[in-house]
DNA sequence: CTGAAAGCGCTTACAG
DNA sequence: CTGAAAGCGCTTACAG
């Protein structure tokens, strides 16, 4: 048995190989210029002539020169590097966002460097320091828990971005998402349906996104003339087990519901399965919707009733944001405005 | 109208603020000695006499030093990163992987650097020029696309760990999961349960576990002296869609099956979606087993039994052996061995 | 428009 | 054991 993974022969190539290993220098002398003009050159800081200019570039091609970003960041330069500060790495939800700023940043020749703030704080803090002795050109923070004024206080220092908030300063741009729309479409999904005792799973109220979500579900229980009954609202905090916990509480209390507005779907996915356990079916019994859309939703059996958050599009406009702050210029990014998606975990009442 | 980037006020603060403007000379300076010992006792590159050690501690302590990377890359030192080559940044499988070398890497002080390969060789081979300009002190590879060559190759250059494979070689530590046996693992779960018309949904035949897994399959089917139907094993490349229209094609063919082992969890839920829409109940009509244990197979409905791929130790692990061949040690990291978690998905036949 | 020179903050031979 | 000095590869005032 020939294993496919050893037969690669290795081509050589006329190409000056050990990409590291050529310097502006050697480009410099390749082009008979000084290594202050292909600097010049390379970031565009002056005008140059059309001569030079071309014999750099040539150098450049041939020698295969890639500027090496340390020096870059030493001498005071760009670093060419974007920090993002998310919460974990591993985030079902956050990821989409990771990916969709880290298409962006590579078109540009950007590279993201993520660093995790475990919803805390100080590890957040430390997170900035780590990126900022690493001379990263921008700062994008994923909500986070740092305060609006931390928050602030940075972006007198370099670029910052900041999803999931509402903030106006200078040299900072803040991206948030209608969640108070959101989930006045998802309450008012279930009341179309013809449901009335609609509960609600909250999230983490240390979230910024909570209480939006909440205000949401408010509005349209008011607009229907419907009385918010407290024992419908029962408290989670985001994960899986919490929603499952949450519906566990509502079984076992006095209030009947027809239907469940989870704060998001991760919470929606353990209110599931409470319900499984129970024996109560989805949509039969139960109405289920969530909020975010996250990749499984569609595979969630029955598949996922939710509102699209466009977490790939966020990342994406965080990103373009940060490049526009980087540029100099006033950031133009929009969200898209919130979608319900209606799938099979909803259905008419009976 | 002021421009942001010019009104960079610098606050001067009592306590040493700007954490990134205290360099090392001002550390020696403070504890009066040479730059040279200050950086050897941060290194731990000589033998120092223990009073300049303590004023530089003190020093250091005081002032909230921080050395910085760039310069530390730059001057040939430790950049005290290491890359680490992923293939999508929000893959749920490899999201605890991620996870688990973050976390081992805090707590020495070293921080991983994420670069996406998208299962191209092309694009990872890209990922590892960058990774080396940026000075990585090693790059640790999750499986990859790139040849067991051109691994070996990177390791006479630098520290390489890599997941997923067998491979030996200097400078090099190959980190692999027993994927046979775990499948082996599951279908014997199925054998024991009464099945004998199982079904195998295998991964992506460029992905190296694929071929174990499905020899896993084989040789459990054949211990139990069952012949392996061809119409029974089908072709899905590890996504949930794949996993959707393996099962379409088996329900649309000749062959009858009371079981089914995806060779990953991803497309175990996608073909419990394929037989949710066909009126096959899981566990009822069809018993289904997955492979990873991913976050989320505790909570789809039902809970998905499946062989736990301990991700998150892998990449503790990958850090780990990086650490240790950084060290110049002889890595001696091991994974555990397959366990199959049963949950409610399969039972038994009747 | 374009050089020469200094400097970014460290590390590392080289000499004591 | 410990300095002085050079150098890592760039950028950026400073002078033409």
């Amino acid at each position: 048995m020939t294993t496919k993974t050893e037969g690669r022969t290795r081509r050589r190539s006329a190409v000056p190989q050990g990409e590291g290993k050529v310097t502006l220098e050697m480009v410099a002398a390749h082009a008979g210029v000084s290594p202050s003009t292909v600097s010049r050159i390379l970031n565009g800081t002056a005008v140059v002539s059309e001569d030079k200019r071309s014999a750099v570039d040539e150098a450049v091609a041939r020698l295969g020169f890639v500027p090496n970003p340390m020096a870059r960041g030493l001498a005071g330069g760009r670093t060419m590097s974007i920090g993002v500060v998310t919460q974990a790495i591993d985030s079902p939800f956050y990821g989409g966002a990771l990916r969709g700023i880290e298409d962006e940043l590579a078109r540009v020749g950007y590279s993201p460097l993520f660093v995790s703030g475990h919803w805390n704080a100080a590890q957040e803090s430390r997170c900035f320091e780590t990126l900022r002795a690493r001379r990263v050109d921008g700062i994008i923070v994923l909500t986070g828990r740092l305060s609006d004024a931390a928050l602030v206080r940075h972006a007198q220092d370099l670029p910052v971005v900041v999803t999931g908030r509402n903030l106006v300063a200078p040299n900072l741009c803040a991206l948030n998402f209608d969640n108070f729309e959101g989930a006045r479409l998802a309450t008012q999904h279930l009341l179309d349906l013809g449901h009335r005792d609609i509960a609600h799973i909250t999230g983490d109220a240390r979230h910024p996104d909570t209480q939006e979500r909440l205000r949401g579900y408010r509005a349209a229980m008011a607009a229907a003339g419907l009385p918010i009954r407290p024992g419908l609202v029962v408290a989670g905090h985001y994960t899986e087990d919490s929603g499952r916990l949450a519906v566990e509480r509502l079984i076992d209390g006095r209030e009947t519901f027809t239907a469940i507005f989870a704060a998001n779907d991760q919470m929606a996915f353990g209110a599931r399965l409470a319900l499984h356990r129970r024996q109560m079916r989805v949509p039969d019994d139960v109405s289920l919707v969530g909020f975010d859309d996250v990749a499984s939703a569609v595979y969630s059996i029955p598949p996922l009733s939710t509102v699209h958050h466009p977490v790939n599009e966020l990342g994406q406009s965080a990103a373009i944001a940060m490049l526009q702050l980087l540029a100099g210029e006033v950031p133009t990014a929009a969200l898209p405005a919130p979608r319900f998606i209606v799938r099979e975990s909803s259905r008419a009442l009976r």
